[in-house]
DNA sequence: TTCCTTGCAAAACTTTTGCATTAAA
DNA sequence: TTTAATGCAAAAGTTTTGCAAGGAA
């Protein structure tokens, strides 16, 4: 009874079973109603929201189980968890390398494209050490 | 008896005590002596950290104290607050702009100064905002 | 049966707040 | 004296954990 017409093949209930299965993790029905809600589209997430989205759709979901499930998602790349204001953490399902606006006042967060940011000069790593990753967050304020 | 070598001028306690003053931020002892620790050179600490390192040297500090100080210094710009993993707010004294290297493995931070850095391209504000500043935390792993 | 997952509650942490006491101007 | 800051403890918010019960293989 989740999605699943034709047009939301990978996105729905059904495919999300599958991207979980190719990650060899067990599809479970709190999993799945998990990966429905958050991977169905590129999107910011809290825990919260994520509880709260199952809960007012009925699922029978615990605090706990979404940590676990999250956690587990952002172990396995298929989320990736973004720390943007200290408040709480914010799960991204889309795990293509990208940067992000944040609107101060609204604190809603934008996805920057790769090609929309050109670096024409980066400092080397340390020694002994190399870039493990690039997080660039532009900070948004109302225009005056 | 705090520090206050000719050497030391402004980063002792009566230079700390100025720069307080210089905010409109009455110079108690407690605040006088977490700008001593944190300000006398360009560093990033944790409330946490603040607290053991004044009760250690032993100073009668709280933690609300500690959190309510370095609140307030945020808010009059004497020092910034960081989000660079879930975990705690990082406390910069280095309030001039700049950008991070973040090693994973340690968790320390590392100063990036501007020139470092060099956009070639940067997207255009969302209709009706404007920049008010660019985080970028360059993160590190161990070279293999 | 065996292993994994869930739910619940409690714990762990960081940060904030209320309020009586203390210190600063 | 009047106002503001401190300390303490408790509260608030997010995230983790322990453990018994439930579900999948």
């Amino acid at each position: 009874m989740e999605l699943n017409a034709p047009s939301a093949a990978l996105s729905g209930a059904t495919g999300c079973e599958r991207r979980l299965s190719d990650c060899a993790i067990r599809p479970t029905a709190q999993r799945v109603r998990i990966a429905a809600l958050l991977l169905s589209a590129p999107q910011h997430l809290s825990a919260e929201q994520i509880l709260a989205h199952l809960r007012s759709a009925g699922a029978r979901v615990s605090k706990a189980t979404v940590y676990n499930t999250l956690n587990l998602f952002a172990a396995h790349g298929l989320i990736r968890q973004l720390c943007v204001d200290g408040s709480r953490a914010w799960f991204d399902s889309n795990v293509a390398p990208h940067y992000h606006f944040h609107d101060l006042e609204s604190g809603a967060l934008i996805d920057v494209p790769i090609p929309a940011v050109e670096f024409s000069r980066l400092p080397p790593a340390p020694p002994g050490t190399e870039v493990a990753g690039i997080d660039l967050v532009i900070r948004l304020r109302k225009k005056m």
